[in-house]
Order: C-alpha cells, then structure tokens, then sequence
DNA sequence: CTCATTCGGGAACGGTGTTCGCGAACACCG
DNA sequence: CGGTGTTCGCGAACACCGTTCCCGAATGAG
C-alpha cells in the first residue's frame, strides 16, 4: 500500500458487522460540507458529525483525509454530460466549458484538481472521452494526454482566480500602490491606459491555448 | 486592513524597542525549512524555532501563516535573470525555463504559485518585464495580462507533475487497473501502442501554448 | 451457541494557528 | 538623570486538527 490509490482498496465484506455507511455517503457528506463552508471546514470531525458518528469512524471507509478529498474531486467528475461525437474543438471546449461550471458550483474543486490531480473511476471515462474526441486526431498519444492535463489546469486556475474576489482585491491594491511608485512603466500604460482593462473570455482562451498545442 | 497585502503592511519605526530580526530572515529561515522539509513543515512553531525564537514573536513580522507564504513566493520571485530585449516569444519562453528552474530547486513553490496568485514586490518586477518583452506586441492589454498569468499557472503545473513522482505512481496503478477492466478502448490503445508515451518536453508545451495565446 | 471478524467510536497523543497579556528594552523629553 | 510612551519577545492558553488505540457491540457462519 502506499503507491495505491482509494479506488483500488476496496471494502471486502462477507463476514462480521456490518458498516452502517458507504464511502459514496461519507464523500457525500464532504461534498456538501465543502460547498456550504470550504474545504478549510472539511476535517474528519466535521464530517463525521455530519453524519452523525464519531471522527474515528471514517477511517473505516478511508485511509485518511487526503483519500477523501481525491474521493470528492472524482465523485464531482461524475457529473459531465460528454457531448456527441463530432469536431475536435467544440467537443473539448464544451468539456473545459463543463468544468468550469462545475468548479463555480463547487468552488473548492479547483484547488484540489491543481494540487492532487488524481484520476478516478470518473477521471479515467472523462479522460477516455476525451481520447475519443481526438481519436481521428494526428497528434501522437503524448500530446493528446498532455493536452488533458493542460485542459484541466488551465480550467481550474482560471476558474479559481475567477472565484476568488479577495486575492483579486489584494492584487489590485499592490499593483496601484506599484503603478503610484512611478517604477513600472509599462505596467502603468498597462493598467491606466483608457477604459478599464478588456478581460479576455474563458472559452477564447482555453480554445487558443488548444489550437496552439494540437493545431488548427 | 483585510484587502491590503502584506507588503504594504510595511513595519513603522522609530520609537519603541527595536526589533531583533526583520521580515526578512523570517522569509528566509521559512524557505530554508520548506528548501529542507517541504512545505507542510513550515509551522509558525518550527519557523521560529528555526530563529531561536519562540511562535508568537513572529507575529511581530507577520499577520498570518499566509502572508509568510506569500513572502516566501515573492522572495524566490526575485532571482530571476531577465532576458536581454528581443523577439517576444524567445524572451517569454526564457522566463518561463526560468520559473521552472525555481521551482525545481523550491519543490514548494508551486503548489503557492497555483493556489494563492499573490503578486508582491518582485512578482510586479516580473510582471513588468514580461510587459516590456511584449511592448512592441499589437495584442491588447487584457491578452498580455492573461498571457502572464497563463504562462505562471502552466509553468506551475507542468512542474509540480514533474516533481510529484508519488502522484504519478498512483495514477499509473489506476490506469493500469481501468485498462486491465477493458472499458476503456481509446485509453487502452494510447497506453499499450507500441514503445513507452513520448512525453513532449516542457519548452516546446510552453511555446505551443504561447504561440497560441498571442499569435505567431 | 460459539466464534472469528468487522464496525463504532470515546479517549488520547502530538501537533497546529492564533491571541492574550506581561515584563523587558529602547528613544525621546523634561 | 528619571520618567514615559511605545514597541518587542514570548510563555501560556484556546480551540482546533489528523490519526491511532482499543474495547464493546454487532453480525454471519459453522
């Protein structure tokens, strides 16, 4: 054990006393812990309290806290509609498209899917569709699963920086007190000049970034 | 306060008893513990220690577990060698190998670049070079900003794959299983074709990516 | 009914970030 | 020189945290 992940350490049964839970119940119960008040408030005593039990009980159903959180992030990937064959592009911009509202709905999800990308049950069949949306691609095998992982970082840091208004704020206050010391020049014509700064959109960016890695 | 970074929360001085360290060997003794132990060994506890000093002193220096984080991200922020002026693309690339590099030698740095995107002094230095190599570029400010940002979170990503070896041995024992389950065809076809997956190398991802983002 | 086996979970261990408050150390002022 | 205002150092305490131990309870099999 150690190089093994959740998925593959199953629960045996048969004999003796049976669990009262399920490990889908405690990642259940996680998940909606998560979406009410943060990862931050997602700790085995919170979560056992949530259903009702004692912090020891979950190690029952996991191994520890990091084995949940991996558990959550696949069981939200479980959500994607996958679109009907068809062209390359629009067939995984719509999946970026898709998590990104997925991360907006649980706003906890980007952080985990760029610190521990671990691929589950549910990330293994997005990932195999994605291969079949790219299946007539000429790409080598390397660059489709790399263009997966790019997809999926560029999803979350971009979702993230969006959800987080305070880091925003922060950034903005630094940058005028910069702009203000009168050293950064171009970063001053930058953030002065005219109308307030044009933000690109997230499906035009995430749609370059892929054309400029598996080509037109 | 609460929207305003640390680094403007800067020490007033003069009256008083004088302090007997700074803001920065406080930075530099929580680098040199997570250079040493990673990151989640930097406790306000063990950092002082580090110090000869006791926890709650090095809330004389510092708000918060976070803003000595972020001092961390933009200390490391500050040993880049900008490039010479010329072409955009050769410039930024070198910025990102740069930022690699940094991370590699700061395995911690960038789980703090992906999850708190907090630019400091050095950051805004960063930032304005990168605008400068792009002064004579025609895209528009939003664009650039965004190339920036897309350059740090990917540069971040890429690496922290690269050095979580633990990771990627769990994600090949569930690859391995999902194949061996056989409902995946697409995967199974990328993952047993003929010689071990040519990964793309780092520059050329990079480069794809930003040919993309801001034109040829 | 016995028994191996599993589950539930209170208690405890060794941590964590942060706050409180007090004594000490200094710069300035009269 | 003696206050005095102000800051610094930091032990102690608070409220948590993840995890392990261990024992009583519950169960299905024989």
């Amino acid at each position: 054990m150690g190089a093994v992940p959740v998925w593959l350490r199953e629960r045996r049964s048969g004999v003796g006393r049976p669990a009262e839970r399920s490990r889908a119940e405690v990642t259940a119960a996680a998940i909606a812990l998560a979406d009410r008040e943060g990862l931050a408030a997602v700790s085995m005593r919170r979560v056992a309290a949530e259903l009702g039990t004692g912090a020891a009980s979950l190690y029952r159903y996991v191994d520890s806290r990091d084995d949940l959180l991996d558990l959550m992030t696949d069981e939200v990937a479980a959500a994607y509609e996958l679109p009907p064959p068809g062209p390359w592009l629009p067939g995984l911009l719509e999946v970026c498209r898709q998590g990104r509202e997925l991360m907006r709905r649980h706003a906890w999800l980007p952080e985990l899917v760029l610190t521990r990308s671990a691929l589950g049950p549910h990330g293994t069949d997005l990932l195999e569709q994605v291969l079949e949306i790219l299946a007539g691609h000429p790409a080598d095998v390397g660059r489709k699963l790399e263009a997966f992982a790019v997809m999926n970082a560029l999803t979350a840091a971009l979702t993230l920086s969006e959800l987080d208004v305070g880091a925003r704020q922060r950034q903005g206050a630094y940058l005028a007190h910069a702009v203000a010391a009168g050293r950064h020049p171009h970063l001053t014509a930058a953030l002065t000049g005219g109308s307030p700064v044009p933000a690109p959109h997230f499906e035009d960016t995430i749609s370059r970034v892929l054309v400029g890695l598996l080509g037109e």
